[in-house]
DNA sequence: GCGACAG
DNA sequence: ATCTTGTCGC
């Protein structure tokens, strides 16, 4: 558990972060570069997987894992204080450079308007979006024929429930807008990201095989 | 005070 | 997220 000062100090890094968020509409075809991130872990060491595709083909350009000691626990809301370093870290080492990341977290649907998605975006100065598979912050309105997450009474995300009934959430990271993430979601067929699922077994793998070598 | 709570 | 146990499908 962190100190309530700790906690104090990271949540107003959150909130001055939360206002350099650019909410703007990011055009999406079948050149867009794009990138998605996870983190999995192994015995206090945390292992980032980057996957990075052209959007008009089905087989990615790049796969980076990068690893780092887990320096922070888990706290609902800071998730960025323990995956932010290493998510921040893995994106620079990006060649070609992604013209949007899919983040596995929330962007704009936090209660400080600054999720992993949004702080990784700002200070990494790249288009994010986050998606994660379970809300944290926001109210679901049904609004048409979609379920869209509104903070501040301003949309901020969409609820999806891929083909295989497991619902997801995707929010405006950085530098895109809900157009931007509907567009995308259009493409992937509305299911859950399989960009995401590659950069999760990509790096559950590495925490895995470091465990092994750990053992022997 | 109690429940909720990304990964 | 990770760990553990049990069931299902190829």
């Amino acid at each position: 558990m962190m100190e309530e000062v700790t906690l104090e100090f990271f949540k107003r890094i959150q909130e001055l972060i939360s206002r350099s968020v650019a909410v703007e509409h990011l055009e999406v075809d079948s050149s867009t570069i794009l990138g998605a991130l996870d983190v999995s872990y192994s015995n206090g060491v945390a292992f980032c997987g980057a996957v990075v595709w052209r959007l008009s083909e089905e087989v990615p350009l790049k796969k980076v894992v990068q690893s780092a000691p887990v320096n922070y626990p888990y706290v609902p809301g800071l998730l960025y204080v323990r995956e932010g370093p290493i998510m921040f870290s893995t994106v620079r080492s990006l060649d070609p450079k992604p013209s949007v990341l899919l983040i596995d977290g929330h962007g704009l649907a936090h209660p400080r308007r600054a999720g992993l998605a949004s702080m990784v975006g700002v200070l990494a100065d790249v288009p994010t979006i986050g998606v994660a598979k379970h809300i944290l912050f926001g109210d679901v309105v049904r609004h048409n024929e979609r379920e869209l997450i509104f903070v501040d009474d301003e949309p901020v995300g969409i609820v999806c429930t891929g083909d295989d009934g497991r619902t997801f959430y995707a929010s405006i990271g950085h530098r895109v807008d809900m157009t931007t993430i509907i567009d995308l979601l259009e493409i992937s067929g509305w299911r859950y990201p399989p960009h995401l699922s590659e950069a999760h077994s990509l790096a559950r793998s590495a925490a895995v095989s470091a465990e092994r070598s750990e053992r022997a």
